[in-house]
RNA sequence: GCUUCCUUAGCUCAGCCGGUUAGAGCAUCUGACUGUUAAUCAGAGGGUCCCUGGUUCGAGCCCAGGAGGGAGCGCCA
């Protein structure tokens, strides 16, 4: 004989339910089903009210008693929720509404509309068919009298990880498959999305072609660091040559493979055809980085053009990353602002002096002077030759000159080979742009295109030229001058976001020790 | 990889010099309230004090080792 408790809950349930009528979900009259779907977005600027809509998504909060209840509910397409008010019958308790749940209809009272009611919990999915109205109340223009509720997808209250009040953003990397439903990782994907798209829109005006670089590289003399390999031999017992070590003849390419540091080589080649060229796709670096500004896996933007030299491919970084900014003040105003007022006061004041302030722009000899005769003390000494450090670099940017700084022209025996070399022979066209908080958002170059000069370097520099032939017949065939840049895009997006995580600006973020997601 | 800080309720955190039965806010549950704005009010339930070992009459607190996380640095975008 069963607990009499658990009989008891079990008859309310299944004896009020099965004493109505129970037209299954999928014969809702054609009316209902009609009614296409609006987003929240539509709806909160929508002119037109008083007529009937249907809306649906995720509930972040409901209040109110029995007589009256005001869920807000949230749909990812824009941060605001709208507001979704149940009223009761002059007096009768319970709000006038029909609720389906579980594909069936309950009544607008009666304890199965309670129970139908309590699903309605914060994280729960509704569709929403009702009224579109001005409000009555204060602080939303529209809201929507429901008619009808229907639970789509309940969410246990007691399971249910997000809470209406605050989240540490450390605790939502723990719980990063349900974090895009928070107010800052909304904003944050939107604005994410938005940049992505102004990168393939700033191109496409600008006559850039976008190329498709291989993510599986068989070079591994790209120079940019450390590589993921890429094998379908098993790893317990690979295949051996005579002198013992592994046999990658016998591997899925024939060769060692590694995911790719960087698009550029293979940029090059292209651009010394098409001219002007973008590749925009993911990058891997297999360091032991673990910093709040380097991912694992990350996705990186690298234009490549014929023709230009040090001075345009300063130029062009310049206007793109104002360009980009400035969309995400144009079309992101609303996140934007949620994330200024919640996480960084300055941000938009920033973002807009970014935009509307020239960058500072010296070379590597004029920094150190610069830096040599700061009061400032440094943890490590400034000295001619050596690569700048965070801390000079910081204060270049956030104390000296308080605006982004394109750092050029650097010693040749810190950066990499492919790079040009100055007419003194000590210094090569480089370019790093500096950005407040987030340090070196860009690195580029004019490159050599001198055959003799880029081999004598190589050897030099102990790069295999053999494996880079290919790269080197750029060089030999019809060479010309060109400059490029990489920008990583997360990096982007942290400085338009004001986040102070680089992990809390890509949905799943790949660092070492964790790949979860 | 190095330096440093942290780990106590579902979440955010307090916990005095090592001393009785482990605390708060929020969340959750129950009740009240006919227009709320992270609603409010009243009540209730909820703990492997990260793990292992040690010191002590007695450890959330002290010591050692381990695990996980944050921040800073290096490598870079």
């Amino acid at each position: 004989m069963p607990e009499l408790a658990a009989l008891v809950g079990e008859m309310k349930f299944r004896a009020t339910r099965s004493a109505l009528p129970l037209p299954s979900y999928n014969s809702l009259p054609p009316q209902v089903m009609s009614l296409k779907r609006s987003t929240v977005k539509a709806l909160l600027a929508s002119q037109n009210l008083d007529r009937e809509v249907l809306v649906k998504g995720w509930v972040r909060s409901r209040r109110g008693n029995k007589y009256v209840q005001f869920i807000a509910v949230n749909d990812g397409s824009i941060i605001h929720n709208i507001q979704i008010v149940a009223v009761s019958e002059q007096g009768k308790e319970l709000p006038l509404i029909k609720l389906v749940w579980e594909k069936e209809i309950v009544a607008n009272t009666g304890p199965s509309s309670e129970e139908a009611f309590k699903q309605i919990t914060t994280g729960a999915c509704l569709a929403i068919r009702g009224q579109l109205v001005a409000s009555q109340g204060k602080g939303q223009a529209v809201e929507i009298q429901a008619t009808e509720i229907t639970v789509l997808g309940a969410a246990d209250p007691e399971a249910y990880p997000l809470q209406k009040k605050a989240t540490s953003l450390e605790h939502l990397r723990d719980i990063a498959h349900l974090r895009p439903r928070t107010n800052t990782f909304g904003a944050v994907l939107r604005v994410r999305h938005a940049l992505a798209f102004a990168i393939h829109d700033y191109f496409n005006r600008n006559g850039f072609f976008y190329v498709h670089t291989p993510i599986i590289t068989g070079s591994d003399a790209e120079g940019a660091g450390q590589m993921f390999r890429v094998t379908t031999l098993p790893p317990e017992h690979p295949p051996r040559t005579e002198d013992g070590s592994v046999d990658f003849t016998q591997d899925f390419f024939g060769k060692p493979t590694n995911l790719t540091v960087s698009g550029q080589l293979e940029g090059e080649l292209a651009a010394m055809a098409l001219g002007s060229i973008y590749t925009f796709g993911p990058t891997f670096r297999a360091e032991n980085s673990n910093t709040a500004r380097h991912l694992a896996e990350f996705w990186m933007i690298e234009p490549e053009v014929a023709f230009n030299e040090l001075e345009e491919n300063m130029d062009l970084a310049e206007d793109f990353l104002q360009s980009l900014v400035r969309y995400a003040l144009e079309h992101c105003a609303d996140d934007l602002q949620f994330l200024n007022d919640q996480y960084d006061k300055e941000l938009l004041t920033r973002l807009s002096f970014v935009v509307d302030n020239a960058f500072q722009r010296l070379t590597y000899t004029e920094a150190v002077e610069i830096l040599k005769s700061a009061k400032q003390r440094f943890e490590f000494p400034v000295d001619w030759g050596t690569d700048l450090q965070s801390e000079h670099e910081r204060y270049l940017v956030e104390k000296h000159f308080k605006k982004p700084v394109i750092l050029t022209n650097y010693p040749k025996e810190i950066k990499a080979f492919y790079m040009k070399l100055d007419d003194d022979g000590r210094t090569v066209r480089a370019m790093d742009v500096l950005f407040p908080g987030i340090g070196e958002i860009i690195g580029g170059s004019q490159r050599e295109e001198d055959y003799t000069k880029l081999t004598t370097r190589m050897a030099d520099m102990h790069v295999p030229a053999d494996e880079l032939d290919w790269y080197l017949d750029t060089r030999r065939f019809g060479t010309a001058p060109h400059a490029g840049f990489g920008l990583g895009f997360e990096r982007l997006v942290l400085f338009v976001t004001g986040m102070s995580n680089i992990r809390d600006v890509i949905p799943f973020p790949r660092y070492p020790k964790n790949a979860a997601f």
